[in-house]
DNA sequence: TGAACATATGAACATGTATTCATATTAAGG
DNA sequence: CCTTAATATGAATACATGTTCATATGTTCA
């Protein structure tokens, strides 16, 4: 990918210095994209926003989303592996819970945005 | 999918009660989902980021992310179908800058969160 | 120990998606 | 008009991802 694509025929070379001063890095940009696509599927929507409400069991989880317990506890794992949420055994059952208050305010920041 | 996967074996009823009033709809967090897609891929986390600081034009973008200017203008199509950018044409240039104030508050919410 | 239950997980499959390549569209200037 | 520049877009490709199915793991209790 060469970097002179365009570099003739550049517009603003003032704001593009501007720009690349307050970039992002990538490894920023791929961080950051990981942690948005957890939010991007609506099982995962739904298990966040429930477990906003209250810790809750994986069959339970299962239960109220109305999805097989399989691809919830698929979907747990990747939340676990994002540390977005987090979870404790007692006896056969494992509760899981939101890891922390930055979860539900990022939810309800997108929430606000659909509803306008 | 049957509800009654659990029904035998569910741990709390109270518990289910409770978050089946509060739930979301299922296009809620379809349309919830969408929304946090878009920020879920780090070409277009970038293009909101520079967008963030100012308007800018397709060559520029495509130059200071160093990504080809096809797939800025095909990640520039998903972002204005999502009405997260707008767009305006002076002559052959079009500029585009973000839509609204939500956008960047959501991004600094992420940043705040894996800078931690 | 063995049966029953809660959860986890690997493989397979179908679907979604980001980029590239080639080409179309739109606008300005000669 | 004709060329050139800026941007858009369709098709193709390679890769990621969510669910299901079958099965494994871990825990309780008789």
């Amino acid at each position: 990918m060469e970097k002179d694509r365009c570099a003739v025929t550049i517009i603003h070379h003032d704001l593009i210095k501007r720009v690349e001063d307050k970039m992002i890095s990538d490894s920023e940009a791929v961080d950051l994209a990981h942690f948005f696509k957890v939010f991007s599927d609506p099982t995962r929507v739904k298990i966040l926003y429930v477990l906003g409400v209250q810790e809750m069991c994986v069959c339970d989880i299962s239960y109220v989303l109305d999805v097989s317990q399989s691809a919830v506890s698929h979907q747990l794992k990747i939340l676990r592996q994002a540390r977005i949420v987090k979870n404790r055994r007692d006896g056969k059952v494992m509760y899981y819970s939101l890891d922390d208050d930055h979860i539900q305010s990022v939810l309800m920041k997108g929430l606000e945005h659909i509803n306008e």
